[in-house]
DNA sequence: TCCTAATTTTAGGCAAAGCTAAAAAAATAA
DNA sequence: TTATTTTTTTAGCTTTGCCTAAAATTAGGA
């Protein structure tokens, strides 16, 4: 019924990872992801199988079952209401929040989550633009796409980053960009997929890379 | 400069078992408070001692270093300011917040208490009376004293509880005593201890149990 | 296919924090 | 002052979560 924060942070990671890779997530991208050794993640993984938290075949990566789904979505929600709070609240940066957040989310109370949850406004959506899963697990899908994607002309307004470094939040911020922003492509150059860009009165280039971490909602 | 969950736990039953007993703390007096085994208290004060957290001398019990003493009180400001928090904030009920708290005390960010404190208007008490640490770990000494020392006739506000389990707060709660409510003795029982008093427009009788844990403020 | 490289697992260890049982020291009682 | 009881420490084990090094398996290249 309760799981300690490690089984926790692995529970996260591989939620994040069948995601992204749509299917088995191996040993190696879990060790890569959370910054620990392959034959640690193995001795982990047989741990949570065995608790029907993911199923696991050698050699083969881990799935979550809906149980260890659960339990990752709970924990995505608490990590995400406290930033919620954080940046609501106590008036922290977009950029100084997660850390913290990272401690918080295994604070154990569903009262708690709950009374938060409420105090918040019921809010949607962390301050990064990611959204908060329901109390049950589930997560709104929202259309956004990434500015890259979209064409010369082409009007969106930023819902989201996808990198959330404290380095590329300080960029958008120096660039005026945060969640909300009106973005409007002024040309874009196919070669190395490099952007004019207008926010605001502004004017000014961004390199793809920028480009294929901000997310966008076009109309 | 980082300690674990446990260091800080003993340390916070150290602190307050040295201003209960006003001296130094034996190994089983630890042991009891925190309900494990005085064979592990052993162990982790020996620990702590090569931290320069605590004095240890074999058979003779520890006394918590400046050092080890700043950690306690921080920890303990922390814990006062999550239950201000939860109370002031989540409408917590004052008996529902110490489990959270025993948690939340933990989470390490200087920045994260600083704006805490802030958003809570600097309060100097927590929900059960008892003061909040300053940064520095000074604790501000009030001239309170049980209601069980108080005179017939005698009249006092209520700032503080010395046991605070549900129970008990619970019992306070029905008769309509928190911090702040004016409490007028109007007869006390040498035999028992018992007394009765006046609480608003009620009368009612307490036991001698109860005045003991009722710290009270005379004028 | 067969050989090499990359991935993954196993084996064996370590540190933290706890436990029980036995030994040592201190406190109390006779 | 002894003897007994209580307190405290030591010794030895357990679990969790991590590590390194070696073995096993799988994947890729020629
Ligand atoms: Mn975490
Ligand atoms: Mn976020
Ligand atoms: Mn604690
Ligand atoms: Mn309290």
């Amino acid at each position: 019924m309760n799981y300690s924060f490690s089984e926790e942070n692995y529970l996260k990671a591989i939620y994040h990872l069948e995601q992204y890779l749509k299917g088995e997530v191996s040993t190696n991208a879990i060790a890569d992801k959370m910054d620990t050794k392959p034959s640690s993640v193995t001795d982990m993984v047989q741990k949570l199988a065995d608790k029907d938290l993911l199923t696991y075949k050698k050699y083969k990566g881990v799935l979550l079952t809906a149980k260890g789904k659960k339990i990752a979505a709970s924990v995505i929600r608490k990590h995400r209401l406290w930033e919620v709070f954080l940046v609501e609240k106590l008036n922290f940066h977009w950029d100084e929040v997660h850390e913290i957040a990272e401690q918080l989310e295994h604070i154990q109370s569903e009262e708690l989550v709950k009374r938060l949850d409420n105090f918040l406004g019921n809010p949607d959506f962390d301050p990064h633009g990611d959204p908060i899963p329901d109390p049950q697990g589930n997560v709104k899908k929202t259309e956004k796409k990434l500015l890259s994607e979209c064409l010369k002309n082409q009007r969106g307004i930023c819902v989201g980053v996808k990198e959330s470094s404290g380095e590329f939040l300080q960029y958008l911020d120096k660039k005026n960009i945060s969640i909300g922003t009106k973005i409007t492509v002024l040309g874009k150059e196919f070669f190395d997929g490099s952007m004019v860009i207008q926010v605001g009165q502004d004017q000014f280039f961004i390199s793809k890379v920028i480009a294929e971490n901000l997310y966008v909602q076009t109309s």
